[in-house]
DNA sequence: GTCAAGTAAATTGTGCGCAATGTATTTAGG
DNA sequence: CCTAAATACATTGCGCACAATTTACTTGAC
């Protein structure tokens, strides 16, 4: 034990630290509910995504979600590989690939219509601690994203 | 767009995603301060273990962190490779690895210093902002890991 | 029309996370 | 003492994240 370590470079202290461990912990709790839709979390988000839209782009995928092409395409690769999704050029500008839902695609919302009640109940809050918390941390990103803008 | 699509279903309300988005936009944000000392966020918060305990088993830090031997052996040896620690067997229990800090891994603290200060700074939040979102989340965390150990 | 600049995806390589399995060592029961 | 169970760490393999680069295409200036 090291008393001459300032608070501030404590594990404990740090809000980052909490957060990703959250993140982590999180994503762990889903991972059970997933497995019987056979996919992992981020492709549970992305298929969101479409369940939203229907279609989009590849780029579009990336601003929702804040991930690059490193990261969505081979991901979406794999939806495709299961049959989820398409991914078609598109014709009026050959770059953009059009991600769309597969009819096995759109099914599978149905299949996920419980996961968020599920997900609730693991985390033993009511809806408006869990709004709060969640409004905090759009707030702490917001201001991230300023201040990531003001430094251009 | 798809009006059917349930609002619990959606990206923007998924508190997991939020705190998923916030993690890796921190880490994000962490990445060129952490450039300087040549260390990504999790080797950052190892050293910032063995900063406070200078020495400690693999075991001891996985528990602190919530991470396992395949994510630790890596990176512990990443950080050995670098001069920063050593990793030695335990002379009592020849399973167990001691992990300790070198000269230039205790030096590396002094480096570090002023990094939290920096990131307060591009979160645009005062301490007792930062504080009570860091409350929240450990809250979550804690009912979290409440509900796991229910089940068993 | 031509070519430079810009754009959308894809590719490559590194470092996590974590499940599953393997290996070496220690402990406990008989 | 001997063996079965437990423990600590290492290994393997898959799927992210993301920086950096490449490829294919489109747009804009001339």
């Amino acid at each position: 034990m090291n008393d001459a370590a300032p608070q501030c470079l404590k594990v404990d202290k740090q809000l980052c630290f909490s957060i990703y461990r959250l993140s982590n912990a999180l994503i762990r709790s889903y991972r059970p509910l997933l497995k019987t839709l056979d996919l992992t979390y981020l492709q549970y988000i992305v298929m969101m995504v479409l369940w939203e839209h229907q279609q989009v782009t590849v780029k579009e995928i990336g601003e929702k979600l804040s991930l690059d092409s490193g990261t969505l395409t081979p991901l979406l690769k794999r939806l495709d590989a299961k049959g989820l999704i398409s991914r078609d050029r598109c014709i009026n500008d050959e770059r953009v690939r059009n991600i769309s839902l597969t009819e096995a695609g759109l099914k599978l919302r149905d299949m996920a219509r419980n996961i968020p009640q599920q997900m609730q109940c693991q985390t033993g809050m009511n809806y408006a601690e869990l709004a709060a918390i969640k409004q905090n941390c759009d707030q702490l990103l917001e201001s991230l994203n300023q201040y990531q803008a003001d430094q251009t």
